[in-house]
RNA sequence: GUGAGCGUAGCUCAGCUGGUGGUAGCACCGGGUUGUGGCCUCGGAGGUCGUGGGUUCAAGUCCCAUCGCUCACCCCA
């Protein structure tokens, strides 16, 4: 049996990178535009910081973390999502005394041991953004918006979903008002919420059980249990969104899986990856920083997930870009060949995509493979001439042919013919 | 961790109630055009029918097991 790769681990084909560069680069113009830096952090790390951040009693910590030893008996974990390994980085290096205010994103796979699905992947892959050292409300609007500008400009068509989540304040008492809700109410739940009533009360709010959302439809709103400051900060939250156009709706029933959010929660959801919804998510966790053994700065973030983006952009357009390339050398036999070497490599030297048979195949051959290569332009050289020093460019775009004399000066015949189809191309 | 569906050529798939694996489409290689790509046409190559066992004169087809994939639950980007 051949070695395969691992469940939920997945190669990404030439066929499809093109989709993974055009969101990458957006992004990254996207976010510069913004004024945030790239870091780059480490895939492994203390398997501590991702149980103090994300929260033990989770399930991303408590059953889909991969977990090992090393071989000195530590315990690490490969990184089940970004803000973790940044906020452990932006603390380590004191990045706060550069700048007050600091915006963050990174790019890379995480990990998480799940059962794979359409969209869900074991390594996967996150867009994830964070801004440090501000509380201030129109900085969850710009972050919102940075998101949806994203989305935007690859074409995607998502909704966006905002909640507040309230504070260390008000949140508890909003929770016990549920629990007590849930307790009237117990035994007339499906099994999960039955079990989530004790475990993580505000998680039934999103249960996909027709039964269950019925019963919730009576359920309190944490929007109705904010306290001043918290209601305060959402209103302008959603007053800046509203200045921006950027529509939205209102989910009070949408909870965060992670224990550190705070305050604004948001969701861009879709309806075309079957059972997967949200395409990017995040929110603000004002005490984790200080909570990772940092200064008491709050903050903000959110991450997309670039299989989803991929998968999106796949149903919308059903093109895989083919690469072009600028020249074919077509070299029969073989002391066309050995001439024809040398100039593809100095046609590369000089900027130019250029390639050429190796197999010693036929002309007919040869055009063929200038034609899926995408050239625009295919150069011959056969033994005719080989005897009268000259090639033939024939430009494949309108099938003009003409002799050029092959080279005496390498160096400058290549800059020559490589300025020619440069200029021709466009 | 739970449940369902599916494994036949590189890819997408035919294969009826068991009776010699498909002229199938796309892709690939070559010829038609003794030196010119896309279209057309002719030909070629390519398979341990996921794996192992069982029933049978005979299994791609029926039964069991196993591995893999997919989708859904859970959870999440």
């Amino acid at each position: 049996m051949n070695i395969k790769a691992l469940k939920g681990f997945k190669d990404i084909l030439p066929d499809e990178v093109g989709f993974w560069q055009l969101i990458e680069g957006t992004a990254r113009d996207i976010f510069h535009r913004f004024g945030f830096a790239e870091i780059k952090v480490p895939i492994l790390e203390k398997t501590e910081l991702f149980a103090r951040s994300i929260g033990e009693a989770t399930d991303i910590v408590e059953k889909e973390m991969y977990t090992f030893a090393d071989r000195n008996g530590k315990s690490l974990t490969m990184r089940p999502e970004g803000t973790a390994a940044v906020l452990r980085a932006f603390i380590e290096h004191n990045l706060q005394a550069k700048q007050p205010v600091q915006k963050l994103y990174t790019v890379g796979p995480m990990f998480r041991h799940e059962r794979p699905q359409k969209g869900r992947l074991r390594q996967f892959h996150q867009l994830s953004c964070e801004v440090l050292g501000s509380d201030r409300p129109r900085l969850d609007a710009e972050v919102i918006a940075m998101a949806w500008l994203l989305i935007n400009e690859l074409g995607i068509k998502v909704s966006l979903e905002i909640n507040s989540l309230g504070c260390p304040d008000c949140r508890p008492l909003f929770k016990d008002t549920l629990v007590e809700f849930l307790h009237q109410r117990a035994g007339k739940l499906c099994d999960d919420c039955e079990r989530r009533r004790h475990t993580n009360p505000l998680r039934v709010l999103d249960c996909k059980n027709a039964h269950c959302q019925e019963q919730y439809v009576a359920a309190p709103s944490i929007l109705d249990h904010l306290c001043s400051g918290c209601e305060e900060h959402f209103g302008t939250v959603k007053e800046s969104l509203t200045q921006l156009e950027i529509p939205y709706q209102i989910n009070s029933f949408m909870v965060r899986g992670l224990d550190y959010y705070n305050r604004t929660t948001f969701e861009l959801i879709t309806d075309a990856l079957g059972a997967q919804s949200a395409v990017g998510a995040g929110g603000r966790y004002d005490g984790l920083v200080e909570q990772l053994g940092g200064p008491k700065l709050p903050g903000i973030g959110f991450a997309m997930g670039m299989e989803r983006l991929v998968l999106l952009l796949q149903q919308q357009e059903e093109q895989g870009n083919t690469p072009s390339s600028d020249l074919f050398i077509a070299a029969l036999g073989e002391e066309a060949q050995k001439l024809a070497f040398p100039i593809l490599h100095g046609l590369r030297k000089t900027g130019l995509r250029a390639g050429m048979d190796v197999e010693g195949r036929s002309l007919k051959s040869q055009m063929k493979q200038a034609g899926r290569a995408n050239a625009a332009f295919t150069l011959i050289i056969g033994e005719e001439e080989l005897s009268n020093k000259v090639a033939i460019l024939r430009n494949m775009g309108n099938r003009e042919q003409e002799e050029i004399s092959l080279p005496v000066d390498l160096l400058q015949w290549c800059t020559e013919l490589t300025a020619k189809i440069t200029t021709n191309q466009c």
